[in-house]
DNA sequence: AACTATTTATCACAGGTGTGATAGTTTGGA
DNA sequence: TCCAAACTATCACACCTGTGATAAATAGTT
């Protein structure tokens, strides 16, 4: 059986395209005839490796979730244990700025997984996927912030992750169009009351 | 000249509908039939007040902008000077509520506002309206902040509207799903926070 | 070399979109 | 009454969408 090339890799390969389509036109400009153009596939092949629009979606999800999972583990909680002051308040910043858009890469990133955010609301293909990856953030910070001595951890935690939320949509977008120094701030100084709770007592 | 009905109520109706259609798929599924269906009237109709597709977008965008601006202007900032304490967290808790998605009606017009900050990264109709929204909350939060006596105003005002934005997505979407009470309580926790540092001194 | 499963490539169809163009209908004023 | 302006209603066209179906090319195995 010929199998000069491995399907997951070009599965891969189809599902970078349609990233960057959904960076450069939204999701709703994910369809499977502009995909395979993205790609430098043809639609064949593309409807080949997924079993249609919808199975793409499904698989595109999947994979940007598992992307932000493994961001929120590289930079994982643990190192921040004990930490205090002005080391704790840099540790914390950048496991934040794991999942920010601070540079393209991260930027390209969030873009997909707000898009996806967005859209889940309306499509039931983005739903599970989409609370997800609420769930796995809220997780990492209640520990990091558990970590740090912070007190209420759930409502803590509940306020950093609606400024990332926050942060990331007038990043990205022209509402309020932040520069990343200005948003690295404005994060910077949310994460320093957070953390003045904890420092004396 | 017949004008049995005044043309600007017409206007009203079709972006009533356009409103509806955003609530219930999206932006994408803004469609002149759909359109027309939704109001009622013959897409003949609706492009006879509107000039196509782009024009009723536009207009759409204008009425969005204006509801929020006179949710702003409603509660203005003026009743908060001088105000300390729970007054002043009930005070600036229920301006700030006067944008967020805490009843049928408000929810209905975050999300049309939240889909167009959305839409305006990919599409420039909506550029324009998007960046005037994040510039008029800006004014009124550090307007607010301002009267009391919360230092550093443009940093706690850009962190406040962050916390807006973010605590806007996560109740409109799937993801994290926030309850409206849960929502609230969130949102009272950092503006305890913001005037805590305004109290003492 | 022959065979076979994988992969690539096209067609065609039904459905939806915005829009130009054009009739038909209604209604207020002369 | 008649007319013209405003409004409503349809057609048709080109374009894009997902998808079922089918053919063609490829390459590893026997």
């Amino acid at each position: 059986m010929p199998a000069r090339i491995d399907p997951e890799e070009r599965r891969q390969q189809v599902i970078e395209a349609a990233f960057r389509l959904v960076v450069a036109e939204g999701i709703e400009g994910v369809s499977l005839r502009k995909v395979a153009d993205e790609s430098g596939l043809n639609i064949g092949s593309v409807r080949h490796y997924f079993d249609g629009h919808h199975d793409l979606l499904t698989a595109a999800a999947e994979e940007a979730g598992a992307r932000m999972g493994r961001r929120l583990a590289a930079h994982a909680a643990e190192g921040l244990r004990g930490l205090t002051g002005e080391a704790a308040l840099d540790a914390l910043q950048a496991l934040v700025e794991a999942v920010m858009p601070v540079d393209e890469p991260r930027r390209d990133e969030a873009i997909v997984v707000v898009e996806l955010i967005m859209a889940s609301r309306t499509m039931p293909v983005f739903r599970a996927m989409s609370a997800r990856m609420a769930a796995d953030l809220a997780a990492v910070l209640r520990e990091a912030l558990d970590f740090l001595d912070v007190p209420d951890v759930d409502l803590a935690a509940a306020q950093l992750a609606a400024v990332i939320g926050g942060l990331t949509l007038d990043t990205v977008t022209p509402h309020g169009d932040l520069s990343v120094e200005r948003m690295r701030a404005v994060l910077r100084a949310h994460l320093r009351m957070l953390l003045a709770k904890a420092c004396p007592g």
